[in-house]
DNA sequence: GATTAAATTGGAACCGCTTCCAATAAAAGA
DNA sequence: TCTTTTATTGGAAGCGGTTCCAATTTAATC
């Protein structure tokens, strides 16, 4: 591998004038340009972007951190951020959290350290705190699903609880009073969120909110599989569910078939997110549309602005949750 | 951010020292770093990453290359490789080639260039040659779903063709005599060596070779459904399709639907890769079972052992593709 | 053609750490 | 106690770039 220097020797200039050349600085002469060109080519010279990163204090990458590698969702939400930065040759590094706080932590570390330029945080274990000091840090930080008081510029958030409050109500409106609701883990505030949604929704109905119809579950679909079981073994009337997210919901189908329930007219079910998994489903399942590619772009084209100066021209709407009606969900006749 | 010098300072010795004690070098006395330690959580010390690469030529980082970051087959191997290094503290740098040689290159380049240890890779763009050379060059290259004539050790792979034989082998046992085909794009490697598979069942079962029951897909749910509908029009008949992977399986099933056909009993669907998305399906889809997570969890032992001296203990077996029954494949009656 | 301003270049310090080699201190042996 | 050996330390030269400042060239003005 060849160095800046000796690029230098062989186009018989100083270094910095290779590094202006590189660097596409004003103010070096056409020829020069050429013959360090030649010698680039010449040489093979590809730039060491640790070395330059170390002296520059920059790395033309942007660190994303999210729960798992697996999982649609953060796959779909990663690829976002990604294609929107690639386009202007800026690179991602991606590390996950694993839900865990000390995980996340070190995550948050590795890519600080890492000179990451800016951050794309898609975390839910650390604290509030922590995420504020954080902001208050030297890297540049976008977060995405959760909303900081403390500092809502770095936020790119969307409603939860709207949203678990569509999902139900859209239920209601076609004539289901007997709701079940299949919550995600409720020490994680997007659930928490969704199901204080559900409440809101069944309250302005006047339905009374029944604690035997629901379950806390896992974000998975065993583990939805499992919630619907325990529902059935409750022996409670309920004519849809209401899951919080759509990989539940897809364990309540298998279960819900599994126990002989026809779909969708003996049971209709919702779910949240509107991850390709609704698409693949049969019924289709009806969901919450949770825009996170949108809002990977957005994170994407808001580091592009403030922290490359590349103007994107693209202006951020504000993020809705949107309820999506499919076959899963039917009228109660 | 203070460096290695405040805490060389603070803890009366040299930097050097200090660098020994970050490295647990042997031959420092207790007391020395019992200062050094003292000194650096006093000054809340974190070694500069970039600074220590560039100076050691090394990162404790993977790269790790994939064609996209949604999608769930890549989500699970990268998922596979992360947790394998993080539980021995390495990190993984990811990037996405999208099928396109150039931005593979581009990638790799990225990942070498960033001080990579090891590099993990699923291409499928570049040339055999270019890998050859890149198996050649200095950083460690592991190469997934490849084979590599020149460097078998750097491959992990599995037989392609030997599940397509498989998934139309099992198609053929349940008395399907009119199968149909619906591959991923031809150009890629694998797709035509699951469908030489495809092709080699069918001649050792006698059935002739129908070109008018193939199509080429993408190997999207969206283009499976268009293939679907191209066979329709084509008035062939067949009581079962084999696709080239799962999402295709995916889209002819809802196509199927569409078009008023029920399944599985009047049409037998079987994918390959055996995603989540099989589980997602109604009915379960049958589909060639990819061990793509054990196979990522290969390059994370592999490179643990032979990189970073780590030894797993643990033996890579073979990667045999196997078919794995379900509901979407019915004997034809 | 001399003077001044502007554009180009070169030099060197620096980014923060590693690592080799020499120097010193401690331990062991005579 | 004095060598000899061994364990600890310090010093300094990299790693491969960036960037500020001063020096040199070139162009512009009179």
């Amino acid at each position: 591998m060849s160095t800046i220097y000796q690029v230098a020797k062989l186009a018989g200039c100083a270094v910095s004038t290779v590094s202006r050349v590189l660097n596409d600085h004003p103010n070096v002469s056409a020829k020069t340009k050429e013959k360090v060109h030649y010698a680039m080519n010449q040489l093979n010279y590809r730039p060491n972007t640790i070395a330059k990163s170390l002296a520059s204090q920059r790395s033309d990458c942007v660190g994303v951190l999210v729960s798992e590698l697996h999982s649609g969702f953060f796959g779909t939400l990663t690829g976002a951020v990604e294609t929107q930065l690639r386009a202007h040759k800026k690179h991602i590094i991606v590390t996950a959290g694993h839900g865990d706080a000390s995980l996340e932590k070190d995550g948050i570390e590795f890519l600080i350290d890492r000179n990451c330029d800016a951050l794309v945080l898609h975390v839910e274990a650390v604290s509030d705190e922590y995420l504020a000091e954080l902001c208050r840090g030297k890297t540049p930080v976008v977060i995405l699903n959760r909303e900081l008081p403390t500092c809502p510029e770095h936020c790119i958030s969307l409603d939860n609880e709207q949203g678990g409050f569509a999902a139900t109500q859209a239920v209601i409106a076609r004539g289901h009073k007997n709701i079940a609701y299949i919550s995600g883990p409720m020490r994680k505030h997007d659930a928490r969120e969704r199901w204080d949604g559900h409440c809101k929704a069944l309250q302005q109905s006047g339905i009374a909110y029944d604690p035997s119809l629901v379950v806390e579950a896992k974000f998975t679909q065993d583990s939805g599989a499992e919630a619907f079981a325990v529902l059935l073994q409750r022996k409670v009337n309920f004519s849809a569910v209401v899951c919080g997210n759509d990989e539940i919901a897809c364990g309540v189908m298998s279960a819900a078939r599994d126990a002989g329930i026809s779909l969708p007219n003996e049971l209709s079910i919702v779910g949240f997110d509107n991850t390709n998994i609704a698409s693949y489903t049969y019924p289709k399942l009806a969901s919450v549309d949770y825009p996170i590619f949108e809002m990977g772009q957005a994170a994407g084209r808001k580091i592009l602005n403030e922290v490359y100066d590349i103007n994107t021209a693209e202006k951020d709407s504000a993020f809705e949750p949107t309820f999506i009606d499919r076959a899963s969900l039917q009228p109660l006749n």
